[in-house]
DNA sequence: AACGGAACCTGAAAGC
DNA sequence: TGCTTTCAGGTTCCGT
């Protein structure tokens, strides 16, 4: 479920997890997210200690003593979750760290498209995934290098903010909900994008990763974006609800091989030349009375809310 | 070099 | 009810 804000939540709840204790023992199945390492290699973690965790986009990395590391991604349903050691291991689990506390972390992930790698530090960072990456846009955007990004290419603005090179971390989600913020229409070219309304977007990028890191992040009952929860969004997977700031109906269209939801007539349709004067789109208090409504009749079919850290319902 | 599309996986939900 | 199709928040590879 990851993209940036999921991300970042994982890092620290994994440093909250690791820190000050030992690992006792390391160990990864064989499978895809582990490609051509060895078991023997995660096996190697066991005596260390965490040091420090980094995330680059929707990287993490995991620094130990002694100059070891992990690098995580969580790919598409990856997720680090904690238990008491005597606790059965739930599915899906392709690795497990046990700890000096009692308990053990397991890495789950059911379509197996995320990737754990085991390395020297040094090493890993050196990873052609990390050093391709962009900026990570939580802190701080330089409008000057993504106007010049996005001046660079003829594809369309969802797809341009998509690729890492971009800015790293931005997913399906965020893109749609960034370009909704900042009134683009996200089948516009990204060339045509002027400096003013990159600095729109720019804003837009930040004001939606902080929402959706606040939500997920609330000091009370956490509530994690999954499976058949609540959907906090303000047009991702609202196809057909009224738009929150005008109430036309929210649509859905396929770009790259996946799906953008957008308003289109908060989003209008972009033509050479066109002038654009407007501001940039509210979040509206919480969500409009209408969305709300909509939500409680149609709840978000795999969004789901999970509350105190842990799955309510384990996949299965 | 840049682009679009398929491939990689598993499971849930919708469609028939 | 049960079989088939569609869809899912990710990257990578391959052909044009």
């Amino acid at each position: 479920m990851p993209e940036l804000p999921e991300v970042e939540i994982a890092s620290r709840q994994l440093r909250g997890w690791l820190q000050g204790r030992r690992i006792v023992s390391a160990r990864a199945e064989r499978s895809r997210v582990i490609r051509g390492q060895t078991q023997a290699r995660f096996a190697g973690l066991a005596g260390h200690r965490l040091t420090g965790i980094e995330r680059f986009g929707k990287w993490m990395l995991l620094s130990f003593d002694g100059g070891e590391g992990l690098l995580s991604h969580l790919g598409m349903t990856g997720k680090w979750i904690r238990r008491r050691a005597d606790e059965p291991r739930p599915s899906h689990v392709r690795a497990s760290l046990a700890l000096n506390d009692g308990h053990a972390v397991d890495y789950r992930d059911m379509r197996l498209f995320g990737r754990l790698i085991r390395g020297k530090t040094q090493q890993l960072r050196a990873l052609p995934a990390l050093r391709a990456l962009g900026p990570d846009p939580l802190g701080g955007i330089d409008v000057e290098r993504l106007h010049g990004m996005l001046a660079r290419t003829r594809r369309s603005m969802k797809e341009a903010l998509m690729d890492q090179r971009t800015l790293a971390g931005l997913g399906n989600i965020q893109v749609s909900e960034s370009l909704y913020r900042a009134r683009i229409d996200p089948q516009r070219p990204a060339l045509s994008l002027t400096r003013a309304e990159t600095e729109r977007l720019a804003s837009a990028i930040g004001d939606s990763l902080r929402a959706t890191l606040d939500d997920e992040d609330s000091p009370e009952p956490i509530t994690y974006v999954e499976e058949g929860g609540e959907n906090v969004f303000l047009v991702y997977d609202r196809a057909g609800e009224p738009c929150g700031n005008c109430g036309t109906a929210i649509r859905r269209i396929v770009q790259g091989g996946r799906s953008t939801y957008y308003c289109p007539h908060c989003q209008p349709r972009w033509r050479a030349r066109a002038t654009s004067r407007t501001g940039p789109v509210r979040a509206p208090a919480r969500a409009s009375v209408a969305l709300q409504k909509a939500a409680r009749r149609s709840p978000a079919r795999r969004l789901r809310v999970i509350q105190g850290g842990r799955a309510s319902q384990p996949m299965r």
